[in-house]
DNA sequence: TTGTACGCGTTATCAA
DNA sequence: TTGATAACGCGTACAA
């Protein structure tokens, strides 16, 4: 990567380093226009393009956001990343992303520290057990000024964060759902080392209490459609699919429910029909999916917009908490 | 982002900043254990992070691939970045992604090499018209060093490729319709400054040439969902709900396929008992989908992986054709 | 093997 | 306003 560099501008302008620094890279101090134009021409038939590794090593910020996702290619998360990347843009930042499926966000973070990013966006779901190596690290990351932002919940002291209402959520759906004369409950749901996973699962329980009711069944898979469809195949092989109807399914999202109704399908049971299915998030993709999936809604683009917001604003950063929107639609 | 440095872990190790570098970031000259284990102590104790952008100055290589894709959230891209971030993650490199949406490609180009990423791969769709600076810039980056590898069609000269059939694909899908007695046929395209688009709405026409048909009506909207919708609302104004029962809509990308289902579905017709409809792709959550979509499978994943290979590998640029998959469902 | 010193491309301070 | 020049943090010939 050799390339023009500044010193060869200022020399075929014929002018100092400094003053070419000043009409190329913005200043406070402006030259006069005719030299600025020499130069301006000079960069522009040399073809310069700026250094940005010098840059940030002497103005000591890079212009670089660290977003860490689990799986871009997982819809909640690609319209997290959607957001975070309109708001970077806005705030003239490049985004760094990394994707920690089946690897340690450790490494990610720690790349991000290495690479001095301005801020470090964390949208990968929290676990229950958080590596005190990873939690060292963007602490150490804090204290040499780096902001950091989790989304979901609020489990960084010093960061800012876009909290997820998930237990709300979880039971404001149930609730719902017990309201409009359902009974009988699963829950299917991802570890409950996830927290988003538990946090949703506990706010399913807890309207069920509530009401005087309990699940009878809860499976515990993947947080991913796989997941979801090995749940239904869970549950037929121990209540039969027979034992299925009637029963309300209540997936902690809406991949895992859209993966449970393709299971339900395939064992021969139809949603509405026979039974009922329920996710949490509302996924873009949803709209062309029949039948329409109720769900809670959570603004996902939104959410990394804040996100890249509290990160990226000069201000104390902020915590901003999110509570969702009930949608109901046919499958529940 | 003020931070410790190496010449302060030297210090406090009481060796010479070069030893330290040398223990800390590889290098072929191997220092004595005994004064290795002091320099990792006092990088420890220090809490030490090598500066990435000063590394990347020294050695003039940065460890960083750029990204250009048209919307992240669209499973198609998304899918493919997953493919690229796994395989640049192994090649010891890190993501810069830039999504332009409404965007110019050349200001996310521009940044790529004002950051002097090692690569970068387009993988935004090519429009027929390309914008002049956006070649120079491109080709200035490849003449200062940087790798380009384009996703979709080879296009730019000097440059690696992951290309994709598109033609064959429109032409090989729809000569499977017409050997499967299909005789009317619609084609649900986006605009065909869009390459791949074009590509398959070419693919669609000759095969029904050959089999002495022809397109009852060709729309063009969007490549995404929402343009599948539109197309479909635009062909029941023009021939009405009635007249759309045993056609068979091919639209130009999976997305568009499953938007135009949807308002079918609102329109009251229902694919496969009153028309069909087939698509390109193969995305993911297209497995949850009902009715299973008919489609021409390209290995999205692995087409992102092949681009980081052909980006990160110290080879000559290559270029590597991929023919699609026909995957026939219930839906076509 | 270890250390010295220069270069990487910019910004910013301080004189002129 | 313009121009030297010292950082910025690190890698690496070169010398010791």
């Amino acid at each position: 990567m050799s390339a023009v560099t500044l010193s060869q501008v200022a020399r075929q302008a014929g002018v100092s380093l400094a003053t070419a620094s000043r009409v190329l890279n913005g200043s406070d101090r402006r030259p006069a226009e005719e030299i600025a134009e020499r130069v301006r021409l000079a960069a522009e038939t040399l073809g310069y393009v700026a250094n940005a590794q010098a840059q940030a090593l002497a103005r000591s910020t890079t212009g670089l956001v660290g977003l860490v996702v689990h799986d871009i290619a997982d819809p909640y998360f690609s319209s997290i990343a959607k957001g975070v990347q309109r708001r970077a843009r806005t705030h003239r930042h490049q985004l760094l992303l990394a994707a920690t499926s089946g690897t340690d966000q450790l490494d990610a973070v720690s790349a991000f520290a290495a690479h001095r990013t301005d801020a470090i966006i964390m949208a990968g779901s929290r676990r229950e057990s958080i590596d005190p190596r990873l939690l060292a690290e963007l602490e150490r990351y804090q204290r040499n000024g780096g902001r950091v932002v989790t989304i979901g919940q609020d489990w960084l002291e010093g960061a800012g964060a876009v909290t997820i209402d998930n237990r709300s959520a979880g039971s404001d759906l149930t609730g719902m759902l017990v309201e409009a004369g359902r009974t009988r409950f699963a829950f299917l749901g991802g570890p409950d080392d996830l927290t988003t996973a538990a946090e949703r699962r506990a706010g399913f329980r807890a309207a069920l209490t509530r009401a005087g009711l309990a699940a009878e069944v809860e499976t515990v898979h993947g947080f991913d459609s796989e997941g979801g469809y090995e749940s239904v195949r869970d549950l037929v092989a121990r209540v039969g699919a027979e034992g299925l109807r009637g029963l309300t399914l209540v997936a902690a999202n809406d991949v895992m429910a859209l993966g449970a109704i393709a299971a339900l399908r395939h064992a021969g049971l139809h949603v509405p029909e026979d039974l009922w299915v329920a996710g949490f998030d509302d996924i873009p993709n949803l709209r062309d999916f029949a039948p329409g999936l109720t769900t809670v809604r959570f603004p996902l683009e939104e959410i990394g917009e804040t996100a890249a917001d509290i990160a990226l604003s000069g201000d104390a950063p902020r915590v901003e908490h999110v509570v969702g929107e009930l949608v109901r639609r046919e499958s529940a």
